[in-house]
DNA sequence: AACACGTGGGC
DNA sequence: TGCCCAAGTGT
């Protein structure tokens, strides 16, 4: 076969993917809280911060409560870091709760309590980064950017590149601006593409007997292993992390500040560990010590 | 450009 | 069990 049929081949089954893939999320989509029709830009930038690493089923309560009780940036930077912390509870990586709240503060501070709508602003937030700064472009702005997560990256190194999975690229923007569909479809193709890969091309066990795409390169090669050894995922058990876990657990439960005794309880084999560990969470600003040396969340009390 | 940063479910 | 993975960001 020459390149320029392979190359013919590949753009024509390109364009099938666009109607392929819409009629399958039309029938096929989850039904998200943060989807419906009257969520806010705000309430979607809520769920992206959620979402960071941590699986939409944990997420799903969460949200729910939070946009219930703050449903707005001025409503949430109204809120004591510490009352933030501890409705964030355990979804993890507790410093995406304390830039939530930073970004709240902003919002409402430098922009009318309106999350602004351009890539280029929202970049500029804390916690906002590549990839949620599009995401709230194109989900909450219906804008027609490219949104590279994990997932989309995984699908176009699939089906595109006929590899199993690709690590992240400059040139990841470029692959799914030339897939993205020009008119008002540019959005929901691009949940659809996240969607595949939520719940169909996944990491682990690809159902690809359910896949609705009918080309798909990775599939035409065979499903080649990949090539390019995944990064060793980090430990976690023994790890400084842990020790901040424990500690965080803690004050969360105590919403009085508590004796440096305590904490020292959530942690006994390495005291030297247990320290380091606190004096993060200090230098983070999720904890602070009071006047008297004890210690609490961050804006306890305010 | 690696690495730190939580937590829990699945296999 | 222990490892992999989950809508990333900041340094």
């Amino acid at each position: 076969m020459s390149a320029f049929h392979a190359v013919t081949g590949l753009v024509l089954g390109m364009t099938d993917i666009v109607p392929q893939l819409l009629d399958w999320y039309g029938r096929a989509q989850r039904d998200l809280p943060w989807r419906r029709p009257e969520v806010t830009p705000w309430q979607i930038l809520v769920s992206e911060f959620m979402l960071q690493q941590t699986p939409v089923a944990r997420v799903e309560p969460v949200w729910l409560a939070w946009i219930a009780r703050w449903p707005t940036p001025s409503t949430t930077a109204a809120a004591s870091p510490a009352d933030v912390l501890r409705a964030w509870g355990k979804l993890g990586y507790p410093r995406r709760a304390k830039r939530l709240h930073e970004c709240a503060t902003v919002i409402a501070t430098e922009h009318d309590d309106v999350v602004p709508s351009d890539v280029e602003t929202l970049l500029t937030l804390p916690g906002i980064g590549a990839y949620t700064a599009r995401a709230i472009a194109c989900f909450a702005y219906r804008q027609r950017v490219p949104v590279v997560d994990t997932n989309v990256r995984r699908v176009v190194a699939r089906v595109v590149h006929g590899r199993a999975d690709s690590p992240a690229s400059v040139r990841d923007l470029d692959d799914v601006a030339a897939l993205l569909p020009d008119g008002p479809d540019a959005p929901q193709f691009s949940v659809a593409l996240m969607e595949l890969g939520a719940t169909v091309c996944t990491a682990r066990s690809p159902r690809c007997g359910v896949c609705p795409l009918t080309t798909c390169a990775w599939r035409a090669n065979g499903f080649p292993e990949a090539t390019t050894p995944v990064r060793r995922t980090q430990r976690y058990a023994g790890t400084d992390r842990q020790v901040r876990g424990r500690l965080l657990d803690v004050l969360r439960d105590n919403d009085s500040p508590v004796p440096r005794a305590q904490l020292d309880l959530a942690w006994l084999s390495d005291t030297a560990q247990r320290d380091r560990a606190l004096d993060s969470l200090l230098v983070d600003g999720l904890v602070e010590q009071t006047a008297d040396g004890r210690f609490a969340l961050a804006g306890e009390g305010e």
